[in-house]
DNA sequence: GATGTCGTAACCGTTAGCGTTACGACACCG
DNA sequence: CGGTGTCGTAACGCTAACGGTTACGACATC
């Protein structure tokens, strides 16, 4: 599976806002974001634009510009930024549909997508037991 | 995520195999099998490969060659297939460090790394809920 | 207006996966 | 002992996804 970092980089953005509003500022830049996770301004840009469309973040342009959180960390899992981020299902089917004129090649599709359904059900449930509170609690847990 | 259909068609040959073998033949194809998926046969040899060295085929070459499973179905899970086709983790960390000075970039990847193992966990306990001898009931159950 | 930041397009490099060709290795058979 | 059919595997190309980078317009504040 070519295993993808944009959870891991919007759960990073999330946190980092959280915790830089807490500390008083109202909004973050992309700038600052980046040199956190240590990479270029404009791939945060897309993925919070990502979250926006989610409801998670909200952005102000202008001077003084940038992010804040559309809601309190509190009230956002991981499912909802896996949702925000990722939209393609976690296994998918042939590349090219197989012989229909084979009895497995008719079957095999809709039994593999019954079993994909319920297994991605699960992922999702366990996705929503965490919140982004708990992320920046365990962020900021870690010892140093 | 870039979804993948590795498991889809492992699934797949070890169903067609399963079947053949019931149907009295000793072994099958990797030419038999690639006509029923409609891909190439060499695709089929190079993933039924790793198979192999799971564990969960056999090969025979020469003339009246092919592949035979080196166990019943009904002992294999999607779990034995997806430990064997599909090595990396499910959700991975950022590409580059993050900046290790940033209290957020320095906690990030063990808190995620903590969760994520929780739920990669729990998808290898779903899969090994499903066996072959599963997968190939539901195929011949489809409706035609 | 000048400034600083977002919004977004465009392009490149890397990687993974699949499809294809090719050919040697191997075991059976006549 | 050579012919045959299949595996085993290397090599290459194509495509898609992703992330990194540059560029520049849009916008709001000063």
């Amino acid at each position: 599976m070519s295993a993808n970092s944009r959870l891991t980089l919007a759960a990073h953005a999330l946190a980092w806002i959280g915790l830089y509003q807490r500390q008083g500022h109202e909004v973050a830049t992309s700038e600052q974001i980046a040199t956190s996770a240590n990479t270029n301004p404009v791939v945060i840009r897309r993925l919070l634009g990502e979250l926006r469309r989610a409801g998670l973040v909200e952005s102000r342009r202008g001077v003084g510009a940038g992010w804040s959180l559309a809601r309190e960390l509190r009230s956002m899992t991981l499912l909802d930024v896996y949702e925000a981020v990722e939209p393609g299902p976690l296994f998918a089917m042939h590349r090219t549909t197989p012989d229909q004129g084979c009895v497995v090649g008719h079957g095999i599709q809709p039994a593999m997508q019954g079993f994909y359904e319920g297994i991605e059900e699960t992922l999702r449930h366990e996705l929503s037991r965490v919140t982004l509170e708990n992320v920046l609690r365990d962020v900021l847990a870690a010892p140093r």
